[in-house]
DNA sequence: ATCAATGCAAATAATTTGCAAAAAG
DNA sequence: CTTTTTGCAAATTATTTGCATTGAT
């Protein structure tokens, strides 16, 4: 996430929070800052262990009250990969309608975005009477690269 | 469901079980035509209770275990609806590619099929080194006549 | 001071599993 | 007969909650 928009995010939260009647305390800015410093989908159990190197008395349960807070305010997006536990995406705040790809030879997830997607997507729900307010676009593709060589160079995010 | 496409995937299910050295039950049939029975998304718990009305002595770990099998054989999808327990469609028999529209204000569910969408995702996805294996395109939108005049007369499927 | 936030331990709830008895092929 | 399936009760596991204490404003 380029530097502006980082800032941009860390004061979506600082302003949220009093808005709400809430504080913030050194729990919240370990765990802020350590999902402003990834790009990579992770799960509360992963945030818990990052977010333990900027603060170590930090509890499970602070994680998770936590995310809640931060996906009510977008900075993050909960995912479904079809495990039992969520995963959460922190690119929703700077790419509010990216789309996934899943890699199903390498499990690497591809973000992508696109404008076309998009446009049709709203021309059809017009057509049937809505008006959008969220995407979700998870395709499963097997990766060309890998099948052919067995190795893949795209980069996850 | 048409009736010739119920029949064909009653008969898909019947011929995977011994594929797999499995076998036919009178449980998992009774499970088995309450699915076909029905175009509604449903969880484990509602499976249960409609297919207990065909056979009185039917568990939830039976449901749980038939619910893989029907997964695994393709007649039911597990979709996230962001509720803390799954939800199966029994529509990707029939509609391999359908897409979601969620109303935000009476939350039904409405299924539609776009050729566009498809080849619009063929053809991003080949772009970038993959070939669709399965799409999830989940749209959340306000209904703009239950917004008007607070009735909504779509049909949920 | 006041009210919100924390950590802990315990609760919750969907889904899964071990096992002895019953049923399918 | 042999092997799978079932129902039961118990286990599992991510997430949530009650509560006494600590911390922010």
């Amino acid at each position: 996430m380029p530097i502006a928009a980082r800032r941009a995010a860390k004061r979506q939260f600082t302003e949220f929070l009093p808005r709400k009647g809430l504080r913030m305390t050194a729990q919240r800015r370990a765990i802020l800052d350590t999902v402003l410093a990834t790009s990579q989908h992770f799960t509360a159990e992963q945030l818990l262990e990052w977010s333990q190197k900027r603060n170590r008395s930090l509890s499970r349960p602070t994680v998770y009250r936590t995310l809640s807070l931060l996906t009510e305010c977008g900075l993050v997006r909960e995912i479904d990969l079809g495990k039992a536990y969520r995963f959460y995406d922190p690119n929703y705040a700077d790419h509010p309608n990216h789309s996934h790809i899943i890699c199903e030879e390498c499990g690497k997830i591809i973000e992508f975005e696109s404008d076309r997607v998009e446009k049709l997507e709203d021309e059809l729900c017009q057509r049937l009477g809505f008006t959008v307010k969220a995407r979700r676009l998870q395709l499963t593709g097997s990766c060309d690269e890998f099948r052919k060589s067995g190795i893949c160079t795209k980069r996850e995010s």
